[in-house]
DNA sequence: GACTGAAGCACC
DNA sequence: AAACGGTGCTTCAGTC
């Protein structure tokens, strides 16, 4: 057995590295003595989903308290995993940073059911984002083991495991992506490295957990995120089939289309037509400089998709068609490839509590989140199951409900009590068409003003007129944004319906109020997932997309599986009724959004 | 090569 | 008085 010191604001850690089977004696005397261990491994990658074909591999499996810690060597033989195997299962409780990965990796590669663990998992990503959601960028402490280590523990410790990471990657001349393969198992720097994350972890767990807000706690928040977060890696083990023959065909079409654009940019001296200088020099040569007046935030010039659809030449036109068939083949289509695993299946990445409002994230190589929603086209290439068709059920109007019932407003609440339209009464009462009332009703929701709602058919004095009639008509949202900014303004903070705590900053608590809402909204969704699972449905979920929840169903069955589904999803808050939509397309994803677009 | 900021574009 | 909320990914250009 090796012994590794680090030494932590001054406290010494000792790290034990088992070496040879006689060490496991000791290590199981170790966890043994703890009910409850910090815990964490080191892997080839980020690609569980190739554990079964080899490409992926668990190597090391680190158990750690706030002073010590070991390492057990399993990529070293089976005897090794065993004892992994068996402590995983004696141990009371699991402290993990993004637990929901290592339960993915010991699932795939040691064979321990995720489901067997989530229940004893504690993760400190969730605890840190019940006591501040906010990334490093926003001025927050971050949400990354990293980020987590350097704002509540120390900085130092924080640079040097980062840096430890770049060091390996230099010593074994390599990038970072590439080391976690090739390093040496017995190579002391990983060893330090490997063994301080589940120290880090015990320690963050016991710094977090007082800090997350009283109110937060008694809504059984705590125990509640860890369920919704297991339900999502749920949804992620599963994945999505995808047509990989329609993918392929589909990048083929934009590779050509995009070369042929390309081209035609090249004809005009642009050789990168993602490259706003070249496009600001090439069209001030072609002599349509004059078109070139819009600025970026920083007040550079913009070469946007407006700005060039407003330029009749054919550079301009292929411009935006390289840039688009890019767009759609690498992001979309590649990223989907690229990520499959040997079943043809994708695994998005699930962060079930992403967002400073709470939403979850989807990234990866399925960011399904931003797909085109115009068309089927890129939607089509995820398949519901052999026998199945695709469903999607999503939520009518969920914000402005949740506003409604968070506002008390007695116009809006009539409105969907009795099933108004909304939308007409605001362009009536300010004697607009309904597409600009409805223009002004959500932009209520993100708490914008008339300057924002400006453009697009809309000038100062309709927009002034607009927002001074939604203001007149519904009295109870001004009322209502007016008592959260303040109570933002006075605490730095809102508590949403669900007791989470969510930080304003200074200066923008008119955001406030878009915080309830979309957060609130989020949670609704999250609630679905987990009466959904609950009910049975956890290996017919595919995806959440916010306000909608995409499902695969058996053909005979779906009508009946899609109307149980709606009806679990539906939820009265408030008096308040947020109900559902359901549609049943065919085989692919896609063909649900062209049903839809038919029936219009 | 890693990293970062800015811009642009895909969404709810 | 007015205030547009929340994301992810790619490319480009520059720095270290």
């Amino acid at each position: 057995m090796r012994e590794i010191l680090y030494r932590l604001r001054g406290q010494p850690i000792q790290i034990n590295v088992v070496e040879s089977p006689e060490d496991l004696k000791a290590f199981e005397a170790f966890w043994r003595r703890h009910p409850a261990l910090g815990w964490d491994t080191e892997t080839t990658g980020l690609d569980w989903w190739h554990a079964k074909s080899g490409g992926f591999r668990l190597r090391l499996a680190q158990f750690g308290t706030g002073a010590e810690s070991w390492v057990v060597p399993v990529e070293a033989g089976p005897q090794y995993g065993a004892a992994v195997v068996q402590a995983l299962r004696g141990v009371e409780a699991l402290v993990a940073q993004n637990a929901s990965y290592d339960l993915h990796v010991v699932e795939e590669c040691l064979g321990i059911p995720m489901e067997e663990l989530a229940p004893k998992v504690w993760d400190t990503k969730l605890l840190a984002h019940l006591v501040d959601p906010r990334a490093t960028r926003e001025g927050g402490p971050g949400l990354s083991l990293e980020d987590l280590v350097r704002h509540y523990i120390d900085p130092v410790a924080a640079d040097e495991v980062k840096g430890s990471a770049r060091e390996l990657a230099k010593k074994y001349k390599t990038t970072k992506a590439v080391m976690w393969k090739v390093v040496e198992l017995q190579d002391p720097d990983f060893l330090l490295y490997a063994g301080m994350d589940p120290v880090f972890a015990y320690r963050l767990f016991k710094i977090l957990y007082p800090l997350v807000p009283a109110r937060s706690k008694a809504s059984g928040l705590i125990g509640w995120e860890h369920r919704l977060a297991h339900a999502c890696a749920q949804m992620e083990r599963t994945g999505y089939l995808l047509d990989v023959e329609y993918a392929e065909r589909c990048c083929a079409e934009l590779t050509a289309k995009q070369e042929e654009a390309a081209y035609t940019a090249l004809s005009y001296g642009v050789s990168k037509v993602g490259s706003t200088d070249q496009l600001v020099e090439a069209f001030t040569r072609l002599g349509h400089g004059s078109r070139l007046g819009k600025k970026t935030p920083k007040g550079n010039t913009s070469v946007d998709d407006a700005v060039l659809q407003s330029i009749d030449h054919p550079l301009a036109q292929a411009v935006i068609d390289a840039k688009r068939a890019g767009k759609f083949r690498k992001t979309w289509f590649q990223n989907a490839l690229a990520g499959r695993d040997s079943s043809d299946r994708v695994h998005a990445s699930l962060n079930s509590l992403a967002a400073r409002t709470a939403r979850m994230t989807i990234t990866g190589s399925v960011p399904a989140q931003t797909f085109p929603a115009g068309s089927g086209y890129v939607r089509h290439m995820f398949l519901a199951e052999e026998g199945h068709v695709s469903c999607s059920i999503d939520y009518k109007t969920m914000e402005l409900r949740f506003l409604a019932a968070l506002c008390r407003d007695p116009t809006m609440l009539q409105a969907f009590r009795e099933g108004l339209d909304l939308h007409q009464i605001t362009a009536d009462a300010a004697g607009v068409p309904r597409k600009f009332g409805k223009r002004a009703n959500f932009l209520t929701v993100f708490g914008g003003g008339w300057r924002a709602l400006m453009g697009d058919g809309i000038d100062e004095a309709t927009a002034k007129r607009i927002i001074g009639a939604f203001g007149d008509t519904y009295p109870g949202v001004g009322k209502y944004s007016k008592g959260l900014s303040e109570e933002a303004r006075k605490s730095g903070y809102i508590y949403t319906a669900t007791g989470r705590r969510l930080p304003v900053d200074r200066g923008r608590e008119y955001s406030a109020q878009n915080y309830a809402v979309q957060s609130g909204s989020r949670d609704v969704t999250a609630r679905a997932i987990l009466n959904l699972s609950e009910a049975g449905f956890t290996d017919l979920m595919r995806l959440p997309i916010h306000d909608e929840l995409i499902f695969s169903f058996p053909e005979k069955e779906a009508k009946d599986l899609a109307r149980e589904a709606a009806k679990i999803m539906e939820f009265t808050f408030r008096g308040v009724l947020i109900p559902t939509d359901v549609e049943i397309g065919g085989r692919s994803w896609g063909s649900v959004l062209e049903l839809e677009a038919s029936k219009h």
